[in-house]
DNA sequence: GGGTCTCAGTTAATCGATTGACCGAATGGA
DNA sequence: TCCATTCGGTCAATCGATTAACTGAGACCC
């Protein structure tokens, strides 16, 4: 029991052969060198034995360790970051690599650190992740490790990368309400200077004066994207001379704040106002009274899109880089109703 | 650029030493056999080149990988994983050590291969991670390799292990309904067959009967652990004639659904009901209007403890294993008011 | 019969570090 | 003066796989 685990050398003593047939025998490499009965010999002898690789050694020799090494900003105190490393682990398990995971909490400096504890383990690739869409710069001190990002790009595009389509899922929740007649469609957003709220506000900004309403003048608030600040800029919103039929939000959290503050003006939801908004967040989307309709951010999706991408990139270096948009599918529940 | 990392004899060759020295000097080892003026020789060729150490040559010599397997069975759709994770995580990278993460998705066949794809990768540890707090057995793959359970035990108490302490937190939840005056509590409980269902009911079963309340009779409701389970439970128990004052609740959602029954039936809370739950989940408990007095899951906690105690089996592998008890603190609000 | 292939393997170098065994010079003790 | 230590290093084996180069036996062709 104590006995240390057969190594490749057992397996082809086992099998009387050299360690290089048992190896080629056990990888199906070296062409058709090697007989189908000897092949069979040896994969008998390695399951009679339970023989493991030791993908040490082999990493070593090979200089691939099947290993994805998973930068994130944040990992732990996001509940986005769950589906996302999800996403990546799958891909990265059906491609029979694993993930070596490291939380910088934001740091630059950690960041770096992260980066070369990850090389020094040789690790075939890294995917950088972050927890909310933003614009990066890649750390200097990747050189030549493949290197994918996950939730952010670079400015100048010049690294492989997937984000969410915010246009797209803005347009979409935007659409359930046109499609229920609203027009005078309020937007609550956040303060935080993301990338996330320049598309989304964009894009409302967009839907609304297609209407011929002046978006500036009146219907959007701005706050802390928390409960509390939806329901502050909710009440800023409803309490305006011509309110607003329905409400377009930053993200669920401050959606709950408008459901609040909806309910304290006596305000039902979806009869007096329509709510929608982004995230689509377990948690609350679902479980809040009427169920909000919401745009789902697709981090499992980007998740095993950027295994893929940097697994294609394991095997093509020099393959241009690919700066992909995910959908975001709208979650339809019962905070639409016609205006 | 291109050219491949310095090794070590590089730094051997720049410092003008053999690579036997060069490896003493720069892991201080070898006793006292390198002079100061050689380290620091060595140390600066090592600083010029940027010299990093290969881990997975050093690995294969040392036998040890510096990465200890994460194995969890359901990280990414629980919002506690995170902080479990981060806890492992942080105590792991103090220590030199890397995650290497596998989620099972809870199949037990699943795990058997995570742990054989973790040991092929000579991982020096594992820890066993389970979302909810329940009684396991530990996978008989996992043979000489140390190993820690993190919120689960075994029922013989062979393995260390660290699980919260269930009893301590309602306790102490109770005890704040006690200093308010509260007797009648009623209690809302889930239907699933968990450790966390049993420790908490009995708990609060212990507690109301100390005051010659009969439990069995009157107080507790069982439906799904979600918001509407937690409603329709609240929405029996307080449509009882003798109504109860404040309610222990098995988790914040279902609290969650006590809040909606208080305010459809005109209850306000605290004023006329206390609610008292566990888990504080971030996203429910601080955001519920008023915030909701709840006992933490110290998640964090616990999966540092475990990494801390696998790091020290494996300085003392013949160390007895420890049963730990992570005390759950009360996170204090303003759900409860004098009776 | 001689040369060339193919087949089915084996031998030995290699990946990049660590470390036990060894070694020459200087120091110290008797 | 001579032997034993200590000091400060070096040599070479080793971890467990992969793989380029080689080899011996038959088959095949002309």
């Amino acid at each position: 029991m104590a006995t240390r685990p057969p190594r490749l050398t057992d397996v082809a003593k086992a099998a009387g052969v050299s360690t290089a047939t048992a190896s080629m025998a056990l990888n199906g490499s070296g062409g058709n060198r090697i007989s189908t009965e000897t092949r069979d010999r040896v994969l008998a002898a390695a399951a009679e034995l339970g023989y493991r690789p030791n993908t040490v050694a082999r990493g070593l020799r090979t200089r691939r360790t099947h290993m994805i090494g998973f930068v994130g900003d944040n990992v732990a105190t996001t509940p986005f970051a769950g589906q996302m490393i999800r996403g990546a682990h799958d891909a990265a398990r059906q491609a029979g690599f694993l993930l070596l995971m490291i939380d910088t909490m934001g740091d630059p400096d950690e960041t770096g650190e992260a980066i070369a504890a990850l090389q020094e383990r040789q690790i075939d690739g890294i995917v950088l992740a972050t927890m909310y869409h933003q614009v990066t710069e890649v750390p200097k001190e990747i050189k030549s490790t493949p290197v994918v990002l996950l939730d952010s790009r670079t400015a100048d595009y010049s690294v492989s990368s997937v984000v969410p389509d915010e246009r797209g899922g803005a347009l979409g929740v935007l659409a359930e309400l046109a499609a229920a007649g609203h027009r005078r469609i309020g937007h609550v957003t956040t303060l935080e200077d993301v990338e996330a709220r320049h598309l989304r506000l964009a894009t409302w900004r967009e839907h609304v004066t297609a209407y011929g309403l002046d978006a500036d003048d009146l219907l959007a608030e701005t706050a802390e994207a928390r409960t509390h600040g939806g329901y502050e800029s909710a009440m800023r919103l409803l309490g305006r001379p011509e309110r607003p039929t329905a409400i377009f939000c930053f993200n669920d959290r401050m959606a709950m704040g408008v459901y609040r503050a909806a309910a304290e003006l006596g305000l039902s939801i979806p009869g007096d106002l329509s709510v929608v908004s982004y995230d689509d967040q377990e948690l609350i989307a679902p479980e809040l009274a009427p169920g909000l309709t919401s745009a789902a951010l697709p981090h499992y999706e980007m998740g095993s899109w950027a295994v893929n991408e940097l697994l294609r990139r394991l095997d093509e270096p020099d393959a241009e880089p690919v700066q992909h948009l995910m959908p975001c599918p709208i979650a339809r529940r019962d905070s639409v109703a016609p205006a």
